[in-house]
DNA sequence: TCCCACAACTTACCCGGTTCAGTGATATGG
DNA sequence: CCATATCACTGAACCGGGTAAGTTGTGGGA
């Protein structure tokens, strides 16, 4: 089936195809009344612009990329990506933007995709995330100038835009809280340790054991799975002096963290409390709940596909605090016994 | 920064745009000493053909869409469709291709996206979950003739190929295991009635129960959220003649029906069974872990794409079973008290 | 009445690949 | 020795929108 162009709109509104592309963009150079007849025909036929063509002389893409670069037996079950994209989505979609993914193992591969991305000129810019320190990715994506908005931070990613989120705040926040419940003896499982947000909180978490007077507080570091978030677990649980609360880096280690505790016949909350970094479903679904540090995950995608689409028109775009993590209080926690 | 372009590879090698396409795409018409200067060029100056000229010219956008049609809520936490993902671009990358993601809110919105997209040439095809009776996407996708696979089946389709897996089979060993294990009543909660692969499932699930002469085998549909699986499965353990076993339509349904059952103070697997549909990182985390009817989702999805890449070849695609649904009985299931 | 400004178009070329119809040079066959 | 086939390439049209430059036609001001 043949696709309606910009010229078949032209001969049925009897004008150019000169006129029908101003009229079809909101520029002047066409009256109302011959913008009004152009769009009604286009309605019509069920016009589209043809994107490649579009793309071709000059304009945009209409699409941003978006790497993937966890495992693939981890991406899958953690909500964290697709809380992002969602929120992506909700803004591309309102510009008709497309989004292009692409999984990744490693950071040179991902490189690489942005160095194809780019030359293909499949894409008007890129959402990074998962920044480590000194990122390969930071100083490839200033050469080619491509646009680009990072999630995560605050940290050191050059002249490209981040959207940070105040990790160190709500770290003091949940281990206030867990001090006040009466817990001393407090452990953390953290995420992969060469990330960015993973060294932004263990930081956090040992200014803040120390400020309370906390001095065995230990981070131990694992890697999002709930195998590593087992062991890790484990671990902090057949020493002696076991921790009475655990701060996990994301829901999964939570979770398994959970498991780990119930077999070994500990009881939740009441041997040990329980903190979930990430909020999500899975954490209210497990017995007991989780309580977590909840955040809009959406809304943060949503910010930053903003900020990225705002770069792409020419923009000058600055660092944005993205929204509060604030404490969900839920069943895992109480006064240790 | 400038884009190199078979212009420049063309001025550089002394020959026409031509020659250059010829080589770069192993046509015939240039000879093996030219290709090989021709790519050495390419190889060195960093030469990537820009996907929208490529495209514009009549020939693929080297791109396939799919569109995710789950609750953004839900999307997150439930880990088939991140294992489709990774599937797809396991085989997409191969041929470099790229994998256009929509979120969408409702059948006809993922209509006007599939006319969207044909419209502006951005795909060469599409993959399509969760088929419905009569769906509405079928003939649509059959009258603008994007090639297409649909995930799920067996069912009708119409000229549409679908990798379909043997869910009445699986349905059928998993039924049979828990009866063999000395269950006589056993209950169901489904996924959202109107998908194709829940009514498969309940056909099979009502047809084995009644030859093995279980009358009350009961399915309460549900929409694969934890919240409706933990209210179905409270439904189902509140009457009095409450099953032993409860066979899961998803992952997420089934760990809230485990914290359900704990939080009624049944034993799992001592007072009640679960069986998950779907295995998943998440059905190993809990505790006791969900024995669960398995199979390679990513495997699954790169199975998918590869028709639908044969497809979009022009090559002629049938009906093909993907790889077998297996029982992985772990900790959740016991003969009843 | 003439000139100019301006709106409302049209014309033509651009983007960067693909492809088809030629063109010369060389090899093959009778 | 000439006709013909084949090879290796060139040139130009084309895909479908975007846009700068050029062309009308109209109205207003001097």
């Amino acid at each position: 089936m043949k696709r309606p162009t910009i010229a078949d709109i032209a001969r049925r509104a009897g004008v150019s195809k000169g006129a029908v592309s101003y009229a079809l963009n909101g520029q002047p150079g066409v009256s109302e009344a011959t913008r009004k007849r152009i769009l009604s025909i286009a309605q019509e036929i069920g016009f589209n612009a043809n994107s490649a063509a579009r793309a071709l002389s000059g304009a945009r893409a209409r699409a941003v990329g978006l790497t993937l670069s966890r495992p693939a037996r981890l991406l899958g079950i953690e909500p964290w990506f697709m809380g992002l994209i969602s929120g992506f989505e909700a803004e591309l979609g309102e510009r008709s933007y497309a989004l292009t993914l692409q999984v990744v193992t490693s950071p040179e591969a991902e490189v690489e995709v942005y160095r194809r991305w780019w030359g293909e000129r499949r894409i008007d810019g890129v959402i990074v995330t998962d920044t480590r320190e000194d990122d390969i990715r930071i100083p490839v994506l200033e050469e080619i100038q491509l646009p680009a908005v990072v999630i995560g931070g605050p940290g050191d990613t050059g002249s490209i835009p981040q959207i940070w989120s105040d990790d160190a705040g709500a770290m003091t926040e949940a281990v206030r809280y867990l001090v006040a419940l009466g817990h001393h003896r407090i452990a953390r499982v953290s995420g992969v340790p060469g990330l960015l947000h993973s060294q932004n909180r263990t930081k956090a978490f040992e200014e803040v054991c120390a400020s309370l007077g906390l001095d065995d507080a230990v981070t131990i570091p694992a890697d999002y799975t709930g195998e590593e978030g087992s062991r890790a677990t484990r671990r902090l649980l057949i020493g002696g002096d076991r921790p009475t609360a655990i701060i996990y880096d994301n829901d999964v280690m939570a979770v398994a963290g959970l498991a780990v505790a119930q077999e070994m016949g500990l009881s939740v909350p009441g041997d040990l409390s329980i903190v979930a970094w990430d909020d999500s479903p899975l954490c209210s679904l497990v017995h007991p709940p989780l309580t977590a540090l909840s955040r809009d995950i959406a809304a943060y995608g949503a910010q930053a596909a903003r900020e990225l689409l705002n770069a792409i028109d020419g923009n000058k775009v600055g660092n944005a605090e993205a929204g509060r993590v604030h404490l969900t209080p839920r069943g895992s926690t109480a006064p240790p016994r």
